[in-house]
DNA sequence: CCCTTCTGTTGCGTAAAACGCTATATTTGC
DNA sequence: GCAAATATAGCGTTTTACGCAACAGAAGGG
């Protein structure tokens, strides 16, 4: 059924005259003629009475007549509302990343988006960092804010937005098991103290690589998920925990802890903004993308 | 815009994948993928991102799939309403007659024609007999009740429900003007004799072949507009009436008036319905009229 | 890193359909 | 009874749609 019959359909409900209403409809009477006995060949009842002289609305033709002008109606409704929708870029934008990535540079990240473009929903997930790359490799989110993995997967584009270093943090008292000379770190003095790391991430593949370096095997008091849960059970004093200083930053435990001058140092922490390649083609992401550009040349 | 495309962009919108999508619309995938092209071009606003491996809805596209989903339900809910309203005979019909009309003889007709057809709905307009057949010529209405013309338009098609003698009434009280012997009438007797008739109509025009035919003009005290209104007048007292006894049968007042035994009588009356010829095209008006048919062989 | 597989799109020849002109049948009005 | 009006069927032409095959780009595996 093309919109065009229903438009000679109820022309012709209006006009009561297939030559009248084929004018209006800028088409011969014979085509307008058939328009209306593919209509009715479809629906499987007349929906004019007409002889060569009468044309008048069956009680189908005047029940087809009130759907047929809502139906276009909504159609020309609905072109409206997407030509209102192209004047600005709509449409949402997930993005992951951890709570602390949320609190601190992008906020006002997301603000200057925000008044960019209005049109622009962004939905926040927070979790875990080292999820993020499959997250966004799967499709799950848009955009993740994660650090730069060490080989990026060539579908990624990914956009340093801040270095932080990593840290050892430990609690403000003392316990028997601090190293008592981290400044010259040994693996003896690592040996025994309960450390608190991430489950899975790139922190956690780095302080590995470090006690591998140590030539012993670090002893785990827990592994978590989360390097803002790491701060809080390092504050209640359950061992020594590493995370980036951009954590630090912005808990509000920062006070319970306290840093350790740990050499030799673990690596920077290089944290960014990464998305799929392809997604840049999306006008929206890629309006995203180029405003993270301007403040991250 | 065909609804076949909307079929195609639902199910694209569906599956996101072009080659399964064309399967379950049972075309190819070039077919669906011009279909989509089209709607696009249609709306001037991309629906799907996709490239030669994924597909995704736009932000226009999710809007359009509800658009579209809703827009197919409504078409099957369209052909549904009408498929059930041919199931029975649904319609309008207007009858126009007298307030005897429908008083006497029609209301059974039409209390049958309910039973039969109770999707046919009925709408009973009453008036002047006069204007009947012009109203059914106009197409005002769809029948009348009326006399049978002397010479019926061709157009019309006609059948007798009843006969009914035209009758001379009077009040019952005596007044001096009444013709003293109206069983053998003569010009002098009713030279006088206060006439209230019909404006127009078959019984004017037979009470005034009537005095022609007496070589008289009638002395007209009034002119009324239906026959009832000629009882009411009669009975008090104004003069004397002609009336279709059936009018008089179905009269609350017949008991103010009596009936004078006249010679040489009026003609008979013959009172049917009429219906123009092309109207029995229409199955409503022709179910009624099959129904009158079973009445009145 | 190359190769295979997968998948959306385009070119092109064919098939279908839509369109308008004309003729026709029928009705209406004078 | 004749002329004007009018919806519709026939028919040739034009437009459109369809599917096959080829293409291009991307993902996945060895």
């Amino acid at each position: 059924m093309d919109f065009r019959l229903l438009r000679h359909m109820v022309t012709l409900a209006d006009t009561l005259h297939f030559g009248r209403a084929s004018e209006l409809c800028h088409v011969s009477p014979s085509t307008l003629s058939r328009s209306i006995q593919q209509i009715e060949a479809a629906l499987g009842t007349p929906l004019f009475e007409r002889d060569n002289r009468h044309v008048r609305l069956t009680p189908q033709g005047v029940s087809f007549q009130h759907y047929a002008k809502e139906t276009l109606e909504q159609w020309d409704a609905q072109k409206r509302t997407l030509a209102a929708t192209m004047e600005q870029l709509t449409g949402d934008i997930s993005i992951y990343c951890s709570v602390t990535a949320s609190y601190s540079f992008l906020y006002e990240l997301l603000s200057d988006v925000r008044i960019r473009h209005p049109g622009i929903e962004l939905k926040l997930h927070t979790g875990d960092p080292a999820d993020a790359m499959s997250r966004v490799l799967d499709g799950i989110d848009d955009m993740a804010i994660t650090p730069r993995p060490r080989i990026p997967p060539n579908a990624l584009a990914f956009k340093s937005l801040t270095h932080s270093p990593l840290l050892f943090i430990a609690p403000t008292q003392t316990h028997d098991w601090l190293p008592n000379r981290p400044e010259s770190s040994t693996g003896a003095q690592w040996e025994h103290v309960p450390m608190i790391l991430s489950e899975a991430g790139l922190s956690r593949e780095y302080t590995n690589t470090w006690f591998k370096a140590m030539g012993v095997a670090p002893h785990i008091y827990a592994q978590v998920s989360g390097h803002e849960a790491i701060v809080s059970m390092v504050g209640l004093g359950f061992g020594i925990g590493v995370v980036p200083k951009i954590v630090l930053d912005n808990s509000p435990l920062a006070d319970r802890v306290r840093i350790l001058n740990v050499k030799p140092e673990l690596p920077h922490y290089d944290v960014g903004l990464c998305v799929l390649t392809r997604r840049l083609n999306n006008p929206i992401v890629d309006a995203l993308w180029a405003t993270v550009e301007e403040y991250h040349p």
